[in-house]
DNA sequence: GTCTATACGACGATAGAC
DNA sequence: GTCTATCGTCGTATAGAC
């Protein structure tokens, strides 16, 4: 009891200058890039000493994995969510790009965070994000969508890149200032050719 | 007429040392990350002494800039062949596809530092990779394919995305080790998903 | 918990002989 | 062109007062 409140503690923790680092943390990584960020960068633009920041995080790398277990713990719920308010892939995949679309447009450095660095060089330890477990749960939505029938049997890989390939595509795209309207304009357009990609006839 | 030579040299120099450090870079930018390579490793790596390597190199960055261009040129030269051997978008983007998961097979260290690597945190000033030649002959691909009618009339971003995105997903997964076997034996199924996505009908 | 000041190590880069 | 030896800086992390 006293551990699972610890546990949750450490990673939900909202007081404010636990919070104005990593909310500061997460500009500058995705900014300027980890490496390319300093500490001393993190205490400007936070506001908060280098004492508290180690006081708080440990080290440099603690900062970026707060900020991965965070989002990873975010994204796994949202997907479970999807996946109990939805039973057929069609509606599922549908759903899950509207959530990746949606996040994209309102919290783009979380995305970018997470989808567009490449977390293994300073997180060694995590998993990479495309194999942890909301990775996982789209790809058991697809499993399952093959195995009712819903969709062409495919190899599983195959039938996830296609299904959902063309979303994180965009997602790239407008993180990198290609696209200039915000998704949600896309949403219907990405979506359709997805499902054509991998449905029956 | 010299300059021009002297341009090529520049770029296709093929002396064994100059190779033997880019060789040897690559592996470890790749493998390691750039920013976790330190110059020492390279020197061990390439067996070729730090002195030499500043001197053709004339920095570090200088390194990861001469691996951009040689493979910059090289997939525009080979995106451009596609052009000249096809005409029609099905075709083009079936070769395309080919391509690419070819090269992931052959030279995946090439493919993982163009495609993997987020490569504007350590070469600033250089086109990001998405913006280069390459991709911009692929989008043109898909323009003169809507513009002829031979795909659905669709965002062009959308359009790319779907018929690219499968296929790059794939190449990630290969390249992260998700994927066990040669994408050869994906390509037919990858590129079938890809042109429902965005055919006629 | 928060801060300032400081120690320490690593890495990029240069000098200069051969 | 190639090498060895060395320098200077920057950035992580700690010590310790408040």
């Amino acid at each position: 009891m006293r551990a699972a409140q610890k546990n949750i503690q450490e990673v939900v923790d909202s007081r404010p200058t636990r919070l104005r680092v990593l909310d500061a943390a997460i500009r500058l990584f995705v900014h300027k890039g980890y490496f390319n960020t300093p500490i001393q960068d993190i205490v400007q633009e936070s506001g908060v000493s280098i004492g508290s920041i180690y006081h708080y995080f440990g080290d440099k790398e603690g900062i970026a994995k707060a900020l991965y277990v965070t989002y990873i713990d975010r994204m796994s719920r949202e997907m479970a969510d999807i996946n109990v308010r939805h039973t057929a892939l069609r509606e599922r995949s549908r759903a899950v790009i509207k959530l990746l679309f949606q996040l994209t447009e309102q919290e783009p450095e979380a995305i970018a965070f997470m989808l567009g660095a490449k977390l293994q060089e300073f997180l060694p330890d995590e998993t990479p994000v495309c194999s942890a477990k909301p990775f996982e749960l789209m790809r058991n939505m697809v499993k399952e969508g093959m195995a009712s029938g819903e969709i062409r049997e495919l190899s599983l890989m195959v039938a996830v890149s296609s299904l959902f390939g063309g979303a994180l595509r965009m997602i790239h795209h407008r993180i990198e200032g290609r696209i200039k309207e915000p998704l949600y304009r896309h949403e219907k357009e990405v979506w359709e050719c997805a499902w054509r990609a991998v449905a029956k006839s």
